[in-house]
DNA sequence: ATGAAAGCGCTAACAG
DNA sequence: CTGTTAGCGCTTTCAT
């Protein structure tokens, strides 16, 4: 492994005008061209251990996300990695599987590697970000809510679900609500959004049809079985996410009661859909800005901005079924 | 940040006491208790930079993928994080957006941070592997085979393509094949299964019905169009990967072509599918089943193994479509 | 089993 | 503009 100190040599400077070099500041160019040429021939590559230890941090930023294989999440991801790489900075993806602890190994990677900071899709509420929060390092929230005084970025929820459902009680009379797991913020407040619209519409929710499960695809499938095998039946669903959605199709479809036969709003819309964007009804949740949104507010911070923490609350669209009937 | 001098002094012992605490070296059972009491009162992290620099290698694996969204590759890397983790090594995901020049940066990256080694599905066959092997990293090639005499995984793509291709020349007349770019090597190999198919059931390939595109769903919506608008168009179609087959699936509904009307075979198979399992014939490729066998070879290496490089090549599976007709 | 001490490769004062 | 020098926090001989 070749160092600083074997370009100095070749070059015939000292270590201090290697790392110049290296780092942008003013070096004659005749010292600058000698340096490169002999970082060169000898294929050095600057060792970033050595440079993170020295400066206390480094040019990375942590992402968190609680499921690599939803849409959702990867598209999020997307977005965070585009702004950060324009800037300058390496994302490292991280998988805490909806579990706290994975994610507190995590988040404690990111503080024993010195990253600059990180962006958490927090599992759960009880997610522990105290020893991030306390070595001053930035962390941005993204989809859910934290409890801590910190930046974050969320959807509009209680309007996706209201949105979804408020457009299928306009041709449906018993509209279910499929969401993940009722202690997720996400999940409960979509929840909510599917009681308000009931109660805008002068009805009362009809709580039979409400379901909380997973947000995964086989957490769909089995509250939509339940759904069906009611005494009656609804006619609409509102699924609280993409994976959901899916699931609750796939049994749908089985059933012989394809979509638009029965109405469905999927709030998230569906990933890779070969359904005709007719049948479905989708609150599009813009989760590339989302990621956008927070890379951008996680610089600021990294970059020394000291304002109070901020929430931004991202707002969605309907985009309708032709008719679900 | 506290260190281990602050835990020293706490705890009453030294610094390289403390040290062997944290690395499972032999100390008294008092010291331990000691040290971790005054750890914990401290909430001490270990600094890993340090570390790192010091030990020369940090147990951290880097899996540089082609495109993050393509839920093939982050089915493969649950694969590899779940054997890895399993081990105490973190991987951290790069994507390279099937650029050589992002993805160098990523494999500069792993080299500077000194990451054990490397999983690379590489975004073409000029993928510059030289600096990394010359620092003597292990590297493990998935999904495409890269020149270098390195271990690698692979599909059995010829033979992916000869299965979808043979199933539906037995319902079918005029069987297209619609793959990714032409000079990417799974890309290549399937057609030539599809090639081989049709020499094997005594036919002549019909090159009219061959197409590359690109590895993703507007490609698959692309080429479809321009079979559709053949004079005489094909009666089915392989798709070369998912997401083309999420493409091809949603241009020929939008025609009132959805399979089984038209016969569609998914190399890979249809990510988060609402159509019925019985309308599609999929070659199932084992993606998770990749990623485990490339992060336990990879492991392997990083512990000393030095035997000749391997390739292997993972067998799939076909799940045929009831009938296309 | 434990401590002292020497770096790992780099950056950032500080001088000049 | 450039060189000298002192660490960043940890692991690892080498003594004891």
């Amino acid at each position: 492994m070749t160092t600083i100190y074997d370009v100095a040599r070749r070059a015939g400077v000292s270590p201090a005008t290697v790392s110049r070099v290296f780092n942008g500041t003013s070096v004659s160019s005749e010292k600058v061209e000698a340096v490169r040429k002999a970082a060169a021939e000898l294929s050095f590559v600057p060792n970033r251990t050595a440079r993170t230890l020295r400066r206390r941090t480094s040019e990375v930023i942590a992402l968190v996300i609680p499921d690599i294989e939803n849409p959702y999440f990867t598209e999020m991801a997307r977005g965070v990695e585009d702004v950060a790489s324009e800037a300058g900075y390496s994302v490292v993806l991280c998988n805490s599987d909806s579990q706290v602890e994975k994610e507190s190994t995590y988040l404690r990677i990111a503080i024993a590697e010195h990253m600059s900071g990180v962006i958490l899709a927090p599992a759960s509420d009880h997610s522990g970000l105290d020893e991030v929060i306390a070595t001053g390092r930035p962390v941005v929230a993204v989809d859910r809510s934290t409890g801590y005084d910190i930046d974050g970025v969320v959807m509009a929820n209680r309007d996706a679900g209201r949105l979804a459902t408020q457009h299928l009680l306009e041709s449906n009379r018993r509209v279910a609500y499929i969401g993940g797991p009722e202690h997720i913020e996400t999940s409960a407040e979509r929840a909510e959004g599917w009681r308000a619209a009931h109660r805008a519409a002068g009805l009362q929710p009809p709580l039979d049809l409400l379901r909380f499960s997973s947000f995964r695809v086989d957490g769909g499938r089995l509250a939509m079985e339940e759904l069906l095998a009611l005494p009656e039946p609804p006619d609409a669903v509102v699924a609280g996410n993409n994976l959901i959605g899916v699931g609750a199709i796939q049994v749908l479809t089985e059933h012989g009661l394809t979509p638009p036969s029965v109405g469905v709003a999927v709030i998230g819309g569906l990933p890779f859909t070969t359904l005709s964007p007719s049948a479905v009804t989708v609150v599009r949740l813009p989760a590339r800005h989302m990621g956008v949104t927070a890379a951008k507010m996680l610089l600021e911070r990294i970059r020394g901005d000291d304002q109070p923490a901020r929430t931004i609350v991202l707002r969605n669209e309907l985009q309708a079924a032709s008719a679900s009937r």
